[in-house]
DNA sequence: GAGCTTATTATGCAAGTGTATAACTAGCGA
DNA sequence: TCGCTAGTTATACACTTGCATAATAAGCTC
């Protein structure tokens, strides 16, 4: 009767196995599939070894939404920072980013609706719902002021706020047909539809990438 | 030893019941929650009957999801099908009924995430996702098509349904915003959003209901 | 009101659930 | 090389899960 041979990993380490283990379970099997065993056996350690880092499956859940919503951030923020451009070239290279792989994902919405499901239930849940949606739309308020002052308009800041909802819910929900069922949109169908409504919005021209 | 009386159901009648039932369990606990024994105490019956209307769980989420789906269609096709009315009020009604109670809801969203999450999971899912956004998406177009010829303006039929994803688009973000965290939002700041935004999109004007 | 159909309840079962616990061993510091 | 610590495995437990089955009674038909 001899054990499994196991090698000792760092903390880091095996929380980002076991966080990353946690996101394939929910988004091949949804929530149900996310069971402790099933968890245990894709990041390829024993059951019990979750609960030696996390109090319980739920904060295991937590920590596992908190790094796909990071993660997301992460992406369009990205596209939106880059040097060398002008604040509306930026403004559309972040709306682009939003409508292209690696955003649109299949694997990344089953993830999203499945926490957004979990949002009202779970008050921490909510919590980071909140944290992410705010800092999501102050990114896009920061885009739009500069995109602002560059073409040498004035807008107040209830005016900028309004125009980030708008651009954040149309971004969404553009973001959120293209990942669920991409394949009833012709190529960059989606893009187009995503520049020229946030052109439309903003009143801003805003050229495609590759016009 | 006397067992639980009862009272024999009609078949339709037992069927919205459990259904209903089926949709507080989702709404209120999640997924997870949708347990053929919670769904029958809720029912008010025993956890055996479920499996007489239907012949698995699973039978009866899918008809849960129509359901809701059906639901969310029928309300906002009716404010935009209101008699007397011209095609630009029917548009905007469309807009508004969309962004307001009972559309507005905490609970709808909790549903209607849980089932996206499984949409790409469960192909039946998938299936019934599809069938119920492009019946959404026909009614956009119609309403549109309606405007636009009221304004003396032509719009060619890719035109009308570029314009549809991207008005689908800002409403399904609007209305996930609202219903998700409404207290994010001052009083009918969704609602201006909403016909700024469809306004621009389409170049059309839209006022408020109320001015 | 008798008889029959079937909607409904009650109970059972095998598999799966999250978590607690104890035994084991990898790999560091001495 | 020898502990020692704590990361890791293995197992057990109480409970829940979806579904199957048999017993029961509601309420229609004649």
């Amino acid at each position: 009767m001899s054990r499994k041979p196991f090698r000792r990993a760092s903390d880091a380490e095996r929380r980002a196995d076991l966080i990353e283990a946690m996101l394939d379970c929910i988004a091949e099997g949804g929530i149900q599939n996310a069971t402790v065993r099933e968890v245990a056996e894709r990041a390829g350690v024993s059951g019990g070894l979750i609960r030696h880092y996390f109090e319980t499956k739920e904060q295991l859940l937590h920590a596992a939404y908190r790094q796909t919503m990071a993660a997301m951030t992460e992406i369009s923020a990205e596209a939106g920072m880059a040097d060398g451009k002008s604040a509306g070239e930026k403004l559309a290279g972040f709306v682009a980013a939003c409508l292209m792989p690696p955003m649109i994902d299949a694997r990344r919405l089953s993830l999203w609706a499945a926490f957004i499901a979990m949002a009202r239930i779970d008050p921490a849940m909510g919590a980071i719902h909140r944290e992410s949606y705010l800092e999501y739309r102050r990114l896009i308020e920061r885009l739009l002021a500069g995109a602002f002052q560059e073409a040498g308009r004035e807008a107040a800041s209830a005016d900028i706020r309004r125009l980030a909802i708008e651009i954040n819910a149309v971004l969404d929900g553009l973001w959120l047909e293209g990942s669920l069922a991409g394949d009833m949109f012709e190529d960059r169908e989606l893009l187009k539809a995503g520049l020229h409504s946030v052109g439309a919005i903003t009143g801003l021209r805003l050229d495609d990438i590759e016009g």
